[in-house]
DNA sequence: AGTAGCATTGCAAGCGTATGCATAAGTCCG
DNA sequence: CGGACTTATGCATACGCTTGCAATGCTACT
């Protein structure tokens, strides 16, 4: 059998007895048409299934509707929300997502490549960054960059993310106030900007008083396996702190299970666990975990309208957002 | 400032002084050009920072390169894993993912339209399907469809799920052996044939032995606190059965945590308790949860090869991949 | 009726690439 | 060196749409 071709603008116009570019008129909102002729056009259209074709309207148009979604950490207990979420915001705004998976630095560049050769009009890149020549090329490609969750310096791109400044400086107080001493901080990936900003402030803000410090840091522990080991490690290199704070709650459910189980700590007494996320687990009576809740919704929607906003002003400038993001103090530290 | 227009294959040509069409060849695997021109073009493309238009190409070529990806279940415990490895496996074979969310038969149906404006060269649907006219759209426009675990009659796609008959036989038989009686089903999607599957074949399974029956169903319950919900539910409302089977592992949490903390019911002595999808928090020793382990990444990679390969040969036959899903005992059932 | 003014339509030239066909340039062999 | 091939290149057109411009039709007003 030989594959039907799809009916074009002029299979439609001849249907209609009018001109091809009258059926464009006919799709195109706000064009200069009378009723009577887009109501004959849309007709005719729907007799033959006609859709307009967007690679072509793209070409003429010289703009895709494509935009990019460059997503790095699957792992991120939200991942799949944070990418509903941009998706649909996408789709609301008129654009489709093109969504591209990279993990090392060079495969963020490649993905670059890719979006630039399919000419999306804009990238969201979730928690990493493209290389200063990739950004550059971006730039000069007139292509609007949105990274959410991440900073990166030196890299013209704007950047939405929770203010981490303030969320340090929660957590420093809450643990000031409770008299807790020793304080370890457990973080997944040493290089995000996020964790660090969030470690430096509350090594700021509990330096300001006497005798609470940060006693320990370990990187590069991820999820409740390494968690679970990490508390035990500790322990067992007689390294006690009464506070961590770890930057994911996979990880501090890990620590807290072990504390309950396995070495019998008395948590929030002897011990108080702080997380990052608030996933649904760490509000479960199991386990009422103090974490802090980053408002994933307000950080997608607004690095998707931020994006959109640049593309259709054209314009260039970065903006850098910060929201806010609250600590919720549950079971796994002393009350007042 | 004036926008800087990206460089075409026009001004590679005029900069290598050659023709258009050389540097088209240039850029097309196995063309007929010369190593020497070619060199020269590549370098002159270099310069410019120069990227094949995939838009345009597409356009000449008939074929977007973009494969559509409709994702309706975006709580599924696996959502983001899922979609990560569609978009993974769809980059690997030189294609790029549009995705779009949709949850209802309407929006379903306009994202296959928009899908079909964006001249995707097929379509992966996860956990819903099209309407038969939309299907049959589809059809008529040589486009390929891959459900992804979900079973629709009437719409001709291929169809990937797991073998929900061998998983409910396998949990009817472990349910014999150890001789309990009164079955429970709790399931979330009252329309998932996935999960209808599973519950017919788990009733055919112990029908054919004395005693043991399915004594109470339940559906649309999703989640961690509606599970403990409904175990509640089912005390007060002196419903006791021996076995819940639930097609959520979130839900089975649910349910478990309630046994345990709530109601103080033994289990598995007491009651047994088998969930679905083996998400790392049902393996965790808190937890030990029985559930049936779904091949993910099979179905996965599964579907998308399906998918290209009906693109690249031009296929529209339907076909029907059923894969194996392993049951996993642990501490919620009895030991033999 | 005549005409200015506006809304509607058609014409045709792009948008950037691929590719069939014709031509030019090599390559090989006798 | 010439002819028969094979290989590279260029020319021109097609892909389906948008849009500036010109032409047409219509409305309203004098």
């Amino acid at each position: 059998m030989t594959v039907k071709r799809r009916s074009n603008s002029q299979d439609v116009a001849d249907l209609a007895s009018v001109s091809q570019a009258s059926v464009s008129r006919a799709f195109t909102p706000g064009a200069s048409i009378s009723a009577k002729t887009k109501a004959k056009i849309l007709n005719a259209a729907a007799k033959l299934d006609y859709q307009p074709n967007i690679i072509a309207r793209s070409l003429s148009k010289n703009q895709s509707g494509l935009v990019g979604i460059l997503f790095a950490n699957w792992d991120h207990p939200k991942a799949a929300e944070i990418l509903k979420g941009l998706c649909e915001a996408i789709t609301e705004k008129g654009f489709k997502p093109v969504v591209q998976s990279a993990n090392t630095l060079e495969s963020v560049d490649r993905a670059f490549t890719d979006f630039l050769s399919y000419q999306v009009d804009g990238v969201i890149v979730f928690s990493t960054s493209p290389s200063a020549n990739m950004s550059a090329l971006c730039i000069r490609s007139n292509i609007p960059i949105v990274l959410l969750n991440h900073t990166a310096p030196g890299i013209n791109a704007s950047i939405i993310t929770i203010d981490s400044t303030k969320v340090g400086r929660d957590i420093g107080n809450a643990l000031l106030e409770r008299a807790y001493k020793r304080i370890a901080i457990v973080s997944s990936d040493p290089n995000s900007q996020v964790v660090s900003g969030i470690s430096d402030s509350l090594a700021e803000t509990v330096n300001q008083s006497q005798g609470t410090r940060i006693i320990s840091e370990r990187t590069g522990i991820h999820g409740y396996e390494a968690g679970l080991q990490t508390i035990i490690d500790l322990w067992r290199e007689d390294i006690k702190p009464d506070v961590i704070v770890c930057t994911s709650d996979y990880t501090a459910l890990g620590i807290l299970s072990g504390c309950r189980h396995t070495l019998n700590i008395n948590v929030p007494q002897d011990l108080c666990i702080i997380g990052l996320g608030d996933i649904p687990a760490a509000g479960w009576t199991d386990h009422d975990l103090s974490t802090v809740k980053i408002p994933h919704n307000e950080l997608v929607r607004t690095s998707v309208t931020t994006l959109i906003s640049k593309i259709e002003t054209q314009s260039m400038d970065p903006e850098s957002i910060k929201l806010d993001a609250k600590l919720i103090l549950r079971g796994t530290i002393k009350s007042l």
